[in-house]
DNA sequence: AAGCAATTTCGTGTATACACGCCGCGTGCA
DNA sequence: TGCACGCGGCGTGTATACACGAAATTGCTT
């Protein structure tokens, strides 16, 4: 499962793909925490289903490290909710009930428009600047069909508003909910009805954002992804899911 | 420290203060996780303050187990934010800083109000019950002096809230935060006239919950959370913390 | 042939051993 | 006397080895 396509690279560029989000000035990182980060990422990706056995061997072996670093990995992980460790039977990749899901939705849409309201207080010309940019930015990649793109705009525009916020805990908050909520928030965005969907949504709530008006912003914050989740279900029903 | 009066209650209601937040049927656990739930109380409690400094092998020693579930053990803390971990440095009791904890007391405000909100839109009669039987166990027991007694009754009548709101996600959440506040909010919560602000705040609160008027009791949870957090950050600038 | 049970196998939980970076102390030099 | 460099101790990071429990497989019984 591609082990050993790793390393080398078409262009000789390491691609080293997000990039964007990272938190601290990078410091040294233990190996435990680079497996872990991997992992992360192949579990928002989708790339590891939710229900995957995680192997402590195996994934020693395709890391090319011992079970020690891996089992850090996977407590990191599962502490974040990503992963579920059942004692002496190992780790799987997170999956939550529908009703967990439903909550997680929910509170991630509470959240969110609390940052919204705070954002409205609090922002900036820095951080109007950003919002009016990410926001753009996500209705261009709405139109092109790239979904892979406007999936990574339309995070930097509710980043945009994270930040304004002023309030790290609850940026960071929100995107662990994200992180957790990531494998079933992508079938349902890369459908085209909701692209159209989320970009009117967006209108609505960068206008309210930029008007000052925090109790609109909140509530179209919270109608945004309320809606998303909505869909989420839906299109989880007909899919048997 | 205030184990055994727990059953007892003026009502014939068991308040059964903690146990009521245990997640899981409480499955074997692991040594690792012993130890975890062991540190966290001693941080929770207070015994070990932030800063202290957490040395693996020392642990080993007093818990007679190798470095290997301490590890884990600190790694699960720390995903949790009750320590710090600092690679080759090793871990410390968290120690936030003032904007940190500011941001905190704010996140946990706005959760609480969250809370609160859906509590007044859901609960059905035993949550109705079970709010009222706890504000009344939390004045008795403010009136007396116990302030541990105090503390405890005050969590079960935020618990009852947070069970009440229906939303598994939003509770933990919560519950952890409070966790990471934990040292910070003992400070005050011992101090006679917080006590009694509290008691007057409590009684807006259960008011607006049991009217279900949800507009009000999430501004009077907002309004509480926003005292205690003010009350402490004066408490410690005016002991030079 | 199907069901049940004992055994074997496999993977996690814990212990121990080794490696490497950080810190403190001492010595030599300006 | 003060500072810089180097060396040694110490604690974490990683690897390896052993123990225990759970699941799977095989053989027996009905």
């Amino acid at each position: 499962m591609a082990d050993q396509i790793r390393e080398e690279e078409s262009h000789g560029i390491t691609v080293e793909a997000p990039a964007v989000l990272r938190s601290e000035p990078s410091r040294p990182a233990t190996r435990a925490e680079e497996i872990a980060a991997a992992l992360e990422d192949e579990i928002v990706q989708g790339e590891l289903a939710p229900g995957q056995r995680l192997d402590e061997q195996v994934l020693g072996k395709r890391f090319r490290v011992s079970r020690t670093p891996v089992r850090e990995a996977l407590r990191l992980l599962g502490a974040s909710g990503l992963v579920t460790l059942e004692p002496r039977l190992g780790a799987i990749v997170a999956r939550p009930t529908v009703s967990e899901i439903f909550d997680l939705f929910e509170l991630v849409g509470e959240m969110e428009a609390v940052a919204a309201r705070l954002a409205c207080e609090r922002m900036g010309d820095a951080d109007r600047e950003r919002i009016m940019a990410t926001h753009d930015a996500c209705r261009v990649a709405g139109r092109s069909g790239d979904a892979e793109a406007y999936i990574e705009r339309n995070d930097a525009f509710h980043a945009a508003i994270h930040i304004a916020s002023e309030n790290r805990a609850l940026r960071d908050q929100i995107q662990l909910l994200n992180k957790r909520l990531a494998p079933y928030r992508r079938f349902i965005t890369f459908r085209p009805e909701r692209k159209q969907a989320a970009e009117q949504e967006h209108e609505v709530l960068a206008r309210a954002l930029l008007k000052g008006d925090a109790d609109a912003a909140a509530r179209a914050m919270k109608e945004h992804v309320k809606m998303l989740a909505e869909d989420a279900f839906v299109l989880a029903r007909s899919l048997r899911l």
